[in-house]
Order: C-alpha cells, then sequence, then structure tokens
DNA sequence: TATACAATATATCAAAATGATATATATCAA
DNA sequence: TTGATATATATCATTTTGATATATTGTATA
C-alpha cells in the first residue's frame, strides 16, 4: 500500500523547474495544470514536509530580510531521480470524474429538458475553457524552441482537442435528445 | 460542509433503476460506469449504511431460503426526491485526473524518447476502451426506442467522441516530439 | 466424490485527497 | 487609516481509495 501519493511527483515536477514554497505550488497546479489535475493545501503542505524528511527536496535559506515567514523549497539529487523513475514507470492511471455525464446516464428519472439543461450548462464551461486554451496555444507557438514550451504545448494541445470533441457531442446529444422526444 | 458524498447519488440512480446489493452496486460502478465515474466497496458499504438510516434507501425482505446472507436495497420516495433535486442542481464538478498529461508536462527532464513511450501506452488503453464502446453503441441503437437506453447511449457517444479526440492528439504528439528533435 | 478455484458478498482500515477554515502578514487603493 | 485583497502556512472533518479479511456459493476437473 503506502507511498501511492500522486502529490509528490506533481511538487517535484515544478520544483524540477525552480524552487517554490507551498502557496506557489498551490498557485501552479491551480493554473495550467488545473485542466488535468489538482491539489490542495491539505495535500500540500503535509507532503511537502513529508517529503523534506525523506530527502526528495530541502529548504532554500531564508532571506535575511527577517520579514514574513516563507518556506522555498528546492528538489534534490533524490528528488530528481525520484521524478524520473516515476517518468519511466509505464503504469498511469487516467481517471474522468465527470458529474455532468452521470447526470446524462441517470437522467431517466426526469424530463428530458433537464438533462439538455445540463448539457447546456456544461458546454458554457467548454467554451470558456476552450478560449482560454487557445490562447495559450497561440502564444505557446512563437516560443516552442524552448523544451519546456514543447511540453506544455502537447498537454494545451490535448485540452484543445478534447474540448472540441465536447462541443461536437453537446450538440449531437442535444439533438438526439429533442429529436425522438419521449 | 458534509454531504458533499458523491457516492450517494450514484447509488440512488442505480437503484431507481433496480433493487441492488453493495456488491451488485460495484459491479456496475465498475462496468458501463466506469468510463467516468468510479467508487470503491470502501465508500458504498459507510453509504449505504447511512443512507437508510436517513431513509434514502431501505433493506428489502430477505429470501426466506434461509441461505448466505444477502441485503438488496431498494429506493424510497425520498431517495428519489433527492436524485431528482440532484439532476436539477446546476452545478455539477467535471474533474479529470490524467496522470499521461502530467507525464507530458514534466516530460522535459527526461528523454523524449520516454514522453513518446508515455504517448503510445497512453493510446493502447485508448484504443482498447474505444472498441468496447463502439461494441456498445452498436447494440444500443438497436434499442434506441426506450428511454433508459437513450441515456446510456449519450454517455457511450461522449466516450466514442473523445477517445478519438485522444487518439487525434497522440499522433499530432508524436509528431512534434519527433519533428523537431532536440 | 473430493477439491480447488472463481465468483459472490459484506465489512473494515490505513493512507490519501478534498474543501473548508483559522491565523497572520503584506500590499495597495479609496 | 481603513478596508480589501493577496500572500503564506497549517490543520481538521469528511470523503474516497485501494487493500485486505472473512465467509459462502457455484463450477470445473482430476
Amino acid at each position: 500500500m503506502a507511498k501511492d501519493r500522486k502529490i509528490d511527483v506533481v511538487i517535484l515536477g515544478l520544483l524540477a523547474h525552480e524552487n517554490l514554497t507551498g502557496y506557489d505550488i498551490k498557485k501552479q497546479i491551480d493554473g495550467a495544470i488545473s485542466f488535468f489535475w489538482k491539489g490542495s493545501f491539505g495535500s500540500i503542505y503535509p507532503a511537502l514536509s513529508d517529503m523534506e524528511e525523506q530527502g526528495l527536496i530541502k529548504r532554500k535559506k531564508a532571506d535575511a530580510s527577517g520579514g514574513r515567514e516563507k518556506i522555498v523549497y528546492q528538489i534534490t539529487k533524490k528528488g530528481k531521480d525520484t521524478l524520473k523513475a516515476w517518468l519511466n514507470d509505464e503504469k498511469a492511471t487516467n481517471d474522468l470524474k465527470y458529474e455532468t455525464l452521470l447526470k446524462m446516464y441517470f437522467g431517466g428519472v426526469e424530463d428530458r429538458s433537464i438533462t439538455i439543461r445540463n448539457i447546456e450548462i456544461f458546454e458554457e464551461q467548454v467554451k470558456e475553457n476552450l478560449e482560454l486554451l487557445k490562447v495559450y496555444k497561440e502564444n505557446l507557438e512563437r516560443v516552442l524552441d524552448q523544451e519546456d514550451h514543447i511540453h506544455f504545448y502537447l498537454t494545451v494541445t490535448f485540452g484543445i482537442e478534447t474540448y472540441e470533441a465536447y462541443l461536437r457531442w453537446c450538440n449531437k446529444a442535444k439533438k438526439i435528445l429533442i429529436s425522438n422526444e419521449k
């Protein structure tokens, strides 16, 4: 069992790029990563403590400013090795938890108009996210010479491809529900 | 806080269709639903106890056979109302947790061949699932006159549309990684 | 007929994650 | 200077996962 904590590799992945505080990590997760992963303070801070103890990360010397406490972490050699081992591990869990789909599946106990409404709500969210991803894509295409940007670009194109598929499904689904009315 | 337990509506949705044991519920979740949701015994059994206490579900009289213990649940009026209230609630959380995408995003610390390999593993899984969904689709199209089947059909077409998008992305992603080699 | 294996069935537990809240400082605009 | 927002760490109850324990029933095969 144990040592199945996925947040660890997220933290390691982010720290491999730059030194960050727990708060910074949360911001990054809520940014570009949020399209395919998420994480809360309640998992980040305990993980940082554990990982420091395990020697995967370490604290950077605090600035001598003497101001507000602020713990900046950096990745260690051992941490980088752990990250690489995970990248080389062929098993990966890809989970969808789509409440909207649950509402489609169980929609039969209510009128079809309710299911149609639920599709429309989903559609709006998807459209918003798709716009955002397209902006990311355009900006990234100007700087694809940098290796980091290539990897970010891969996730953005994944999002665009799937969100466009979602929109196609929304249209088809609505048509099915309207055309052969109960 | 509290009362944010999503497993409840899954159970209610399934019981709205037929009476089931906890074990049956797990089997159903692991079946068609598994493409967009999941649930473990560790969440199902405690939820069944709570929901019985709350009067959302009740035990069906055990068969007089006197054999193996087996608790068959059925939905109550209150349970059906709860299910309908959820369907009418406009908020729905749709979460993706794709470790493969995480491996794309953080792939920069390793050689590109590793990222390509991770795409190929994903691609294989997607192809398998897509085949399965297409079989579902064909079978469902013969019986779309039944309301239940329409709703199942909506989730199957969602799966097909997105999995096909995933495959398109796999090809594009591999091309990007191969073409402008590091 | 015995026996081994898989499926059925309920239950529990440690570990992980969520989502909320508490606490405190820093920054900036009205 | 007051209030609002952003920064920053930490903790907690609740939920979920994934694994394991336990026991029965059905089926295949030696």
